[in-house]
DNA sequence: AATCCGGGGAT
DNA sequence: ATCCCAGGATT
């Protein structure tokens, strides 16, 4: 198999697909992902919900998700006119919730300026907030048919290891020559299908360890393969050490059994999800709250820490929990303060370890003492 | 160019 | 425990 450029005969049409590309179509007829929700019906809609989706979330993870949003918000303008309360309760323990605000703004951006669809051209798309340039031409190919090169993980992969290229794919030398070679194996027609192939390739054949390549239809071609470099290919992100942040989180319950929940503020981790009031300590967690009344009526006691790792640190959490036994009272106008009912809390925007712990609280109905562990 | 932004699957 | 995943925005 021979990949690049063919010297054509002067009449002949223009080459429109390298080998590369017909291999791996051939293979895709036979083994690729015919089934994803996303697929049936495969709109723009349905297709740019599920590519935001998947940004650095894998398929797996992604379904049950996906498909509760669709059922919940089944167009564009549903998800337009919907509040971004609800967005986040739908994308609640999804992870990057950047991703939710601004799936929502774009919805509202195309019912303003985009005739309440979405754009079918490149340079409005990759213009739209949360949509960038490799999430545009996955659109724009799946929903449309349009040629454009995608390039994310599995495209990385199979890539660099199929060209021999050498250098972290984070570093922009290697970033943009990975993107160069992925114009030159993207065809011209068929693009829908090329591109879900290359990532199925990525996902099923040429895995991150243990690639498969007895199975894959670019072996022959392949310099890794050929050279024993599948597993130093692609290059791994140089690592460094990660922090580890200590926090306390004040889980305020009432004699009711509701919970006090305050909204993130709208920068930073969380941002405008509901979480528990959270500081250094109990002093600064419990800061916010009219702490003379709840301390003097209420019974404090300490839950086992837990760990949660973010990419980029680490956090210790020292819950602890103050029961209220006499009615708390009501809590002045704060929009992003407020009471919840254990039933409440299932629709709302929650950080997952805010929702596992809450979820897995002693019943109140208990005293509350400390855990003797 | 480096950092921030979550959560979980795979090993 | 470590890597990294259908990345994009911000600094």
């Amino acid at each position: 198999m021979r990949v690049g450029f063919c010297l054509c005969f002067p009449f002949e049409p223009a080459i429109t697909m390298d080998s590369f590309a017909k291999y791996l179509l051939a293979w895709f007829d036979v083994h690729g992902r015919s089934n994803l929700p996303w697929q049936h019906p495969r709109t723009p809609y349905r297709v740019w919900l599920s590519e935001v989706m998947l940004q650095q979330t894998q398929v797996r993870t992604v379904i049950p998700y996906f498909e509760r949003f669709v059922l919940a918000l089944p167009t564009l303008i549903d998800l337009a006119n919907t509040p971004q309360d609800r967005v986040l309760g739908l994308w609640s323990g999804l992870g990057y919730y950047s991703r939710a605000r601004n799936l929502h703004r774009c919805a509202q951006m195309c019912v303003e300026q985009h005739n309440g669809e979405l754009p079918d051209a490149m340079e409005a798309l990759a213009a739209l907030p949360g949509i960038g340039r490799s999430t545009a031409a996955a659109i724009l190919a799946q929903a449309h048919d349009q040629s454009h090169a995608i390039l994310d993980g599995n495209v990385r992969r199979v890539l660099a290891r199929f060209h021999g290229l050498h250098g972290w794919p984070g570093q922009s030398a290697v970033q943009a020559e990975l993107w160069r070679l992925a114009e030159s194996h993207t065809p011209s027609r068929r693009v829908a299908d090329y591109t879900q192939a290359i990532m199925d390739l990525g996902a099923l054949v040429c895995t991150r360890s243990k690639p498969r390549c007895s199975e894959c239809p670019l072996s022959g071609d392949c310099v890794a393969r050929r050279e024993g470099l599948t597993a130093q290919l692609p290059q791994p992100k140089p690592q460094k050490k990660i922090p580890t942040r200590e926090l306390t989180m004040l889980i305020v319950r009432d004699h009711e059994g509701r919970i006090l929940l305050e909204r993130r503020p709208p920068t930073g981790v969380w941002a405008r999800l509901w979480s528990l009031p959270q500081g250094d300590s109990l002093e600064s967690a419990s800061q916010s709250l009219s702490a003379a009344h709840a301390f003097a009526n209420g019974r404090l006691s300490v839950l086992p820490e837990f760990a949660h790792a973010f990419s980029h640190y680490k956090l210790k959490v020292t819950p602890m929990l103050l029961q209220i036994e006499t009615p708390e009272p009501k809590i002045a106008d704060n929009p992003d303060r407020d009471w919840f009912a254990s039933h409440e809390l299932a629709e709302l925007g929650l950080p997952a370890p805010v929702r596992k712990l809450l979820a897995s609280l002693p019943p109140e109905t208990e005293p509350c003492e400390p855990s003797t562990a």
